[in-house]
DNA sequence: GTTAGAATAT
DNA sequence: AATATTCTAA
């Protein structure tokens, strides 16, 4: 326990970090042209390591408590340099580190950026961009070690979310356990396949004699929809038709996320469609590298999307894992006149069985109001706002 | 009593 | 801005 044994390992790390990045330069600067910010940041994390091994200083690993669900993406393991690198990254259209999110892979989180150099990003409001990874909001140790790493997903056909702790303090301050956001829920008495109902697993704080009752409604444990999470949404989204034919219960019933509340889904759907009805068109910044919009019926899509799409609708239901490695699915556009309408269809295959328990799962026949019929152009709910308030 | 949706609240 | 909660009508 002593401070120099501390140290020593520390510095090492630092030493091979440099290495490290004197070599990343090195190939860099094959390149000048293209990377020419590349290779100034790894010069300049170069120079800030060297100095930080010469004062013996250690960089402090930035515990930033994060209240919101945040990214993270260090995974960390040697200093941590994020600070000097400036996010950014995937500068190059030769990147190649779109790692398309295999459901059972820790997906990270991946906030991704519009490049700044480009044209000035004037929506920043990109809500899309904020989805990522589920923050479990852990529990700040004395629970059992971090075992795993992240691995947070689901399986296609399991459903294996977190459970989803709801700490004694409201706002559970987060401490950030630094890396591991993964933990397997493993002590939670959660069924993880059916479970179709509200499983909402309370902390069992048995001795911890808090302030427990006292009629304190303490807010929930903000669902932090991520990546996964949304693919899910959308998924579900299509198979139910769309969002505004779609309803809270079914979408969640279809996600098969365990611990996913209707109340969560069904505030998600309502920013959901308030901002696809919202912003009608993705902006047009994507001229780097992503390429033209397509237009389908009236939504624009990019073009992988577009492929991901038309392939969940063409297989008719089974989703063929979209991937959409931006993040970006196309809003619907309000747009009722102009352009050639592609005839869009809709795949409105309900009754897509995808359970594998026994349960009773009614939905799937409609026998209500849900009788849509999709046409591309002319339908999206009866929205005659003729509504004549009152007083 | 349950659910969806809008309106608020945090 | 993103979620949660409350309110209201089916």
């Amino acid at each position: 326990m002593q401070l120099d044994e501390k140290m020593q390992p520390q510095k090492m790390g630092f030493r091979e970090y440099i290495e490290a990045l004197e070599e990343e330069r090195r190939k860099i600067q094959v390149f000048p042209k293209e990377l020419p910010l590349s290779l100034e940041l790894v010069t300049q994390a170069i120079e800030a390591c060297r100095q930080q091994l010469l004062s013996g200083t250690v960089a402090e690993y930035n515990l930033n408590g994060q209240s919101e669900c945040s990214e993270q993406t260090s995974t960390d393991e040697g200093p941590v340099f994020e600070e000097f690198i400036p996010i950014k990254k995937r500068a190059s259209p030769d990147s190649v580190e779109e790692e398309d999110e295999n459901d059972d892979e820790n997906d990270e989180q991946y906030s991704y950026k519009h490049k700044k150099g480009n044209t000035n990003d004037k929506k920043k409001s990109d809500w899309l961009r904020s989805v990522q990874l589920w923050n479990p909001n852990p529990p700040p140790a004395k629970e059992d070690v971090p075992r795993k790493a992240n691995v947070v997903e689901v399986k296609r056909d399991g459903g294996a979310f977190q459970p989803f702790h709801r700490e004694g303090s409201g706002e559970g301050k987060t401490k950030n356990v630094s890396s591991a956001i993964g933990k397997v829920p493993s002590s939670q008495p959660v069924p993880a396949t059916s479970s179709t109902g509200p499983v909402r697993v309370e902390k069992d704080n048995g001795g911890s004699s808090k302030r427990e009752e006292k009629g304190l409604a303490q807010r929930k444990q903000r669902r932090c929809w991520s990546q996964e999470l949304h693919k899910r949404f959308l998924h579900a989204l299509q198979q139910l038709g769309g969002a505004d034919t779609a309803t809270p219960k079914q979408i969640r019933e279809l996600m098969k996320v365990d611990g996913l509340t209707n109340d969560e889904v069904k505030s998600h759907l309502q920013k959901f469609r308030l901002h696809t009805r919202r912003s009608p068109i993705i902006h047009n910044n994507a001229s780097s590298q992503a390429g033209p919009l397509f237009l389908v019926g009236n939504i624009f899509v990019q073009p992988q999307e577009y492929g991901a799409v038309a392939t969940s609708t063409a297989s008719g239901g089974e989703l063929t894992t979209v991937t959409t490695p931006t993040g970006i699915y196309a809003p619907l556009a309000t747009h009722p006149p102009a352009v050639t309408h592609t005839p869009i269809m809709k795949p409105q295959l309900k009754q897509l069985e995808i359970s594998q328990h026994s349960h009773s799962e009614e939905r799937a026949n409609h026998s209500e109001g849900a009788v849509h019929s999709n046409s591309p152009a002319s339908s999206s709910s009866t929205h005659t706002t003729t509504t004549s308030p009152p007083s």
